[in-house]
DNA sequence: CATAATCTACGATATTTATCGTACGACAAA
DNA sequence: TTTGTCGTACGATAAATATCGTAGATTATG
C-alpha cells in the first residue's frame, strides 16, 4: 500500500473521526486547518479513492465517502521514521518528549504506569 | 524555517548521528537505507544548504556539512502532526504504541516512572 | 609528467504532489 | 420552464521534490 501524502493524511484524519462523510463535510472541517477551494479537496478524494485510500458509495447524488485504511495501519512505520530520526533510534526519547510536552490526566498517567508493571512482568 | 523534506530529513539524521562530515560520508550512509547516485546526495545537500537546513566548511577540496539546525526544532510539530493524525489527538495513545511496540529495557521504564511520579507531584 | 580518482557545480529532466478552472448533469425553487 | 444551487468529472498547470549526467577543477598515484 503507497503511503498516503501529507495532504492525504489530513483528509484521512477527518475520516477517521467524523465517519463516512461526503466531500462537502471533509471540505469544511479541512478548512478550518488551511484554505482550499472545493475542487481541489474533491480531486484530491477522487485520488485518493484510486490509490485505494478512500472508498466511496455513489448511490446518490452526492457521493459518500470513507477511510479504506486503518490508522493502525500507518502508526508503525510513521512512528518507526520518527523515532529514527527525530528521536535518535531512542523510543524512549519519544515517550519522555511526549509526556513532557504535553498535559496528562492523573488518569492517563495511571494507565501508562499499569502498562509499565504489565511489561515489567513480563521480563 | 522551512521544513526538512522526507530525502532531506534522512540526511539531517544521519548528520545528527556522526556529526560533520563530507558528501561522500553521508552518501555511504544514505546509501545503506536506499540506492542513490552520488551526485544525488551531493545536488540534495547543496540545496539544503540554500535552506539553511546545513552548514559547510568550504575551506578544503572535500567540504565539511554539518546540521544547521537541531532535531529539538523539529520534534514538536512533527510529534504533534503524528498525534493529531494518527493517534486521534492524545499523546497517550502514542506513549501507549511506543512503548508496547518496542522492548523497553527495565532502567528506561525506571526512568519513565519517575517523570511521572514528578509529573504528578506537580499537580 | 601523464593518468586515474575524487570532488564540486549546475543545468536538465523526471516524478510526485497540489491546485484550480471549466463543463455539465441533477434537482429544487421561482 | 427558466434559473440558481450543488454536485461530479477531468484535464491542465503549478509547485515542490528527487534524480541524474556532464563538465571541469584538484589531488593522488604510477
Amino acid at each position: 500500500m503507497k503511503k498516503p501524502t501529507d495532504a492525504e493524511l489530513d483528509i484521512l484524519a477527518i475520516l477517521w473521526q467524523l465517519g463516512p462523510s461526503s466531500v462537502r463535510t471533509v471540505h469544511e472541517a479541512l478548512n478550518e486547518q488551511r484554505e482550499v477551494v472545493y475542487t481541489t479537496t474533491l480531486k484530491t478524494m477522487q485520488v485518493m479513492t484510486e490509490k485505494g485510500l478512500l472508498r466511496r458509495d455513489t448511490s446518490q447524488k452526492t457521493h459518500i465517502y470513507e477511510a479504506a485504511i486503518q490508522a493502525k495501519m500507518l502508526q508503525e512505520d510513521v512512528v518507526d521514521k520518527v523515532v529514527n530520526t527525530l528521536f535518535a533510534g531512542s523510543p524512549l526519547n519519544l515517550v519522555m518528549h511526549a509526556l513532557g510536552n504535553n498535559p496528562t490526566s492523573r488518569q492517563d498517567l495511571d494507565k501508562i504506569k499499569e502498562l509499565i508493571k504489565k511489561l515489567e512482568k513480563e521480563k
